[in-house]
DNA sequence: CTATTAAACTAACAAATGTTTGTTATTGCC
DNA sequence: GGCAATAACAAACATTTGTTAGTTTAATAG
């Protein structure tokens, strides 16, 4: 019972390796269980479905970045450092979990119908209570007043290649990746 | 003759709309010939192959990026100038050639072999001349001392929402865009 | 040891895929 | 009008796809 859910996180894991590397169009069933090291048809002892796959790890995503903005929200705290706090929590899960969020970042529009809406909501509210982080810096005379959407997608999609390229070994320690990215976000890369 | 180019332009830019809602594993050539006008076998009269579709609209990307960096590179001014120069190129590409863009940045890892290594190498050749001038800003003074790459990656990303993003008449004008992303990038949200 | 269950395998399925073939309609040119 | 080239079509192709069925092996419980 407890090897059941381990063959499972086995063939999830797998399949987000695989789909960040090629696709989730480009990922066979075959593909998937070559990686496993089982039969194709073996895997459905363990999952239902190919899209069960997608969708578990796309909202295994988005839930995770619901949850850490929901955790930011109620933080006491000027509007920089929670911004600070919710890019760090951000960074982080690419660090950790960076094939889950390649796929949900790159694959979430082979999500069926039903799901595919659902996920564009679950992100749309994240970007939402982004935004209003950055509305309410600007309006507290923290912030530059940009426009705040332009602000937030420059931000979300600045951070975006950190699961594209980061490697632990790469001369550049997560620490200092975080810093530098912060630093260029916040003060920018010009000296003044 | 000229109606022979006309029809594969129509091809190619209707993959591209296409590619990026659909993803290339997700388009069909009965999709596309369908949005196209025509049968799927049709369509072999204008162009060799689905990877040939793929090829051209990901290398006219890569080729176009290139030969910006090349004019950018004997241009005269500072760094800072220069790099405004290019990101202000980079981003114009991605609004009058949206699909395109999203299609090169998103799915070339379904490029067949051969191609794959040629487009990575291109990417490659670009991301370099842009760290270079990273790199003679840092070293002349102009830039924060941040990691090359690290701001390297930070900008190409954060630009890349755009083409995801912008619609003219959403009450942003892409003069206005490219403002605040560059007031973001060079200066930072906050007001030091 | 035996009975039961879980999980693997082989084989096959129907559907969808990119592409080729052979043929018909359309077009531009003398 | 007649000819050659271009571009459309329908039908079929060989594969590959995700998935199911049926069966056999391995693990576990009584």
């Amino acid at each position: 019972m407890s090897k059941k859910l381990n063959k499972r996180q086995i063939i999830l894991d797998e399949a987000a390796k695989l789909f960040k590397l090629k696709g989730f169009g480009g990922t066979s069933m075959r593909d998937l269980a070559g990686e496993v090291g089982m039969e194709a048809a073996s895997m459905y002892n363990h999952i239902k479905s190919k899209d069960e796959i997608l969708e578990h790890l796309c909202f295994h995503v988005s839930d995770t970045y619901i949850a850490q903005l929901a955790d930011v929200e109620q933080m006491s705290g000027s509007n920089g450092d929670k911004l600070k706090q919710l890019l760090r929590l951000h960074i982080n899960l690419m660090l950790e979990d960076g094939a889950a969020v390649s796929v949900a970042n790159n694959d979430w529009k082979y999500l069926t119908s039903g799901k595919l809406e659902q996920f564009k909501d679950a992100r749309k509210q994240y970007e939402k209570g982004f935004a209003a982080l950055i509305e309410s810096g600007i309006a507290a005379g923290e912030f530059r007043p940009v426009n705040a959407s332009v602000a937030l997608f420059t931000i979300l999609s600045a951070v975006r290649w950190v699961e594209l390229w980061y490697r632990p070994g790469r001369g550049v320690t997560a620490q200092e990746l975080e810093d530098d990215i912060m630093t260029i976000l916040l003060n920018g890369l010009a000296k003044n």
